[in-house]
DNA sequence: GTCTATAGCTTGATAGAC
DNA sequence: GTCTATCAAGCTATAGAC
């Protein structure tokens, strides 16, 4: 126990007690849930005591909400600025994809947390809105093959179907992502799906892959 | 607490308190958490009190592991009797799409449950496998597909990525259900977008639909 | 089988010294 | 800012009467 909080200690000296709770509470809230990461189990992780804690982040929601806060902000920020290409609607899709699917795999913890609080039980967790990203998410990449329907570069079709089954392979990638066993689906494995789906929505005039 | 006991007693004549706990259970962990889930909510909700549960489950874990092994066991019931027709490859994947999709609707609460464990955090939560249903069902699709594509019904391609393909729109289908909210997917739109698929894969002298 | 009563522990949180 | 010491409340689980 001595030791162990001497090395953490060592630790505190390279980067701020505020930084390494916030660190540290996102792993085991992302691995044990917002119910069973305990308060105790952060700070000793970190090497701090209790107080040290609740001064920075007033109580355990406190802290949990500055977390949703920080990185909620980077998924906006990656959301945003998502198309300054003005390619075809295959490599606008294929581009957008591929963003999401690195952020995910950078931010693989937060994401496990994200997506557990949203799809599961809240477990005493304060409330967050993560219905929005997945809302403006799937409105990207309706806008996008609806756009490539106009232009004729795909098929005309019912573009709310379309949209349907890209999302689920990049869901599937991104829960396999963040289950973390074993990637199953990697970022090339998603982008050659993308291709073999975009070649069924494609015109038959046009080209197949570039 | 007096008044709201003696309802819960009313009910206890019509089922035995086992099945009733057992019912109970089920719903909280699936919308709190195992960790979340205490012993004491569960009993209040029946109207009884703590030692009766224990006298039947041990503890909960023994409660949260019957829960388990009932519910599973109705999955490989499920699974196993997927193929009694010998239709074509289209059809055979819609029904066992289908069937799974209702076993889904019909038992919400324990899919709910088990998405957020397999997918999610521990929470504490003893383990279970479930690992083997979600490898059981990918490798049910692939095998349809890969006797699709030879018997020529389907065009040849990729049998892996064309599988994940049909578990992205299932998955997404059962996860919206899951949540409850409102069912964005619903049996008939699953099918719908199931058949855009199948119309893609499908080799172009074949016909369309029916 | 079901209860009352309670043990024994862990939790989130704080008062007050330094 | 960070600690020691501690609290009240909540948790799982049990002993023993009926």
């Amino acid at each position: 126990m001595t030791i162990k909080q001497l090395k953490a200690k060592e630790r505190n000296l390279e980067s701020g007690s505020r930084q390494q709770i916030l660190d540290v509470a996102l792993k085991l809230f992302a691995h044990k849930g917002y119910a069973a990461a305990t308060v105790r189990e952060i700070v000793d992780t970190v090497g701090i005591t209790a107080p040290s804690l609740y001064y920075y982040f007033g109580n355990k929601e406190g802290l949990y909400m500055e977390l949703m806060q920080t990185h909620c902000a980077r998924i906006d920020q990656a959301l945003e600025s998502h198309m300054h290409t003005s390619s075809s609607a295959r490599e606008r899709l294929k581009d957008l994809v591929d963003k999401i699917f690195l952020h995910v795999a950078n931010d693989r913890d937060f994401f496990r947390l994200m997506f557990t609080v949203y799809y599961g039980p809240s477990q005493g967790a304060p409330y967050c809105d993560f219905l929005s990203y997945h809302a403006k998410f799937h409105a990207a990449i309706k806008k996008i093959i609806e756009e490539g329907i106009a232009s004729g570069e795909f098929k005309p079709g019912n573009s709310g179907y379309m949209t349907w089954v890209i999302r689920g392979v990049v869901q599937l990638a991104m829960e396999e992502q963040i289950k973390g066993d074993r990637k199953i689906i990697e970022r090339q494995t998603l982008q050659k799906i993308l291709d073999l789906i975009l070649d069924l929505f494609q015109q038959p005039n046009g080209k197949s892959k570039e």
